[in-house]
DNA sequence: ATAATATGGTGAT
DNA sequence: TCACCCTATTATC
């Protein structure tokens, strides 16, 4: 289930599992044509930029993957087991195997490509060296809402649904509001909070936003989630004020919101 | 068995 | 704003 923290994680696991020797390529579906031609190559590093993630191989070529809604990667210890037919791409080494399924990206760029794809991306929470005042540029003469600005992936690369409802509803913010309304101050704050909870979410492998003093719920309560504050919550009572979450569609997500909370 | 849902994105209208 | 692509899981009949 992948926002930029699954990402960033799949990334350094791969690394570290992977990287620097020789790996095996097969794609079970059949649907990764270029798995024959990286077959038995070095795999030479794996990074990620927002949701996309980048296999370099020899010779300045990467598998771009990105999972959309639906894609998994499963990684498991050898030996591998046979793999189901949807597995579009299968990495493997003598110690590891992953198994890419559902992606609605997986194929073999060039660094040109690579260039373009991470240019066209805004910077990313997740990277050490990225620029928050570049995102700020865009939302500051922007009418359209924060809501709809966070979700752009031209503007901040990584933020998914859930950390959008997140990190604004930590905020304190309006989801309406708009981005030309938005003080700096109060980007750096959306911008810092971003970083600390994918961060966390890296960590985790999982997405963790709400502090402990809120994660208690009484007991027999229906769910045991305690992980987030509004997000899939909708007409549940807000943990902190009580009144009922709200939803709506946006831009065709899910969009969830305090009123009271985030004025 | 079938439907509904999901943490995403693109391209046409 | 919609149609569509990708797949697994859970709920409902």
């Amino acid at each position: 289930m992948p926002e930029g923290h699954t990402i960033h994680r799949l990334a350094r696991d791969h690394r570290s599992k992977f990287a620097g020797r020789e790996v095996s390529v097969v794609s079970p579906q059949g649907r990764f044509v270029a798995a024959d031609r990286l077959n038995g190559l070095v795999l030479d590093d794996v990074e990620a930029f927002g949701k996309h993630l980048l296999y370099r191989f020899a010779k300045e070529q990467w598998v771009h993957v990105h999972l959309g809604l639906f894609g998994t990667v499963r990684t498991s210890s050898a030996p591998e087991l046979p793999a189901r037919p949807t597995v579009r791409m299968r990495l493997a080494n003598d110690a590891w195997y992953a198994d890419l399924i559902g992606p609605t990206q997986c194929a073999v760029i060039d660094r040109d490509e690579r260039r373009s794809l991470i240019a066209r991306l805004g910077p990313d929470p997740l990277h050490k060296d990225s620029q928050p005042e570049d995102a700020f540029a865009r939302v500051a003469v922007s009418r359209q809402s924060i809501a709809q600005l966070l979700m752009d992936q031209r503007v901040v690369a990584g933020v998914g649904n859930v950390y959008r409802a997140e990190v604004l509803f930590r905020a304190g913010l309006n989801p309406s509001l708009p981005g030309e309304e938005l003080a700096p101050e109060t980007w750096a704050r959306l911008w810092s909070d971003l970083g600390k909870l994918m961060r966390a979410g890296v960590r985790a492998n999982r997405i963790v936003t709400t502090v402990p003093e809120h994660r208690t719920r009484p007991t027999g309560s229906a769910r045991a989630d305690d992980a987030t504050y509004v997000y899939g919550r909708a007409g549940e009572p807000c943990r902190v004020c009580g009144t009922p979450v709200n939803a709506a569609v946006l831009a065709g997500r899910r969009l969830y919101w305090c009123r009271r909370c985030q004025r």
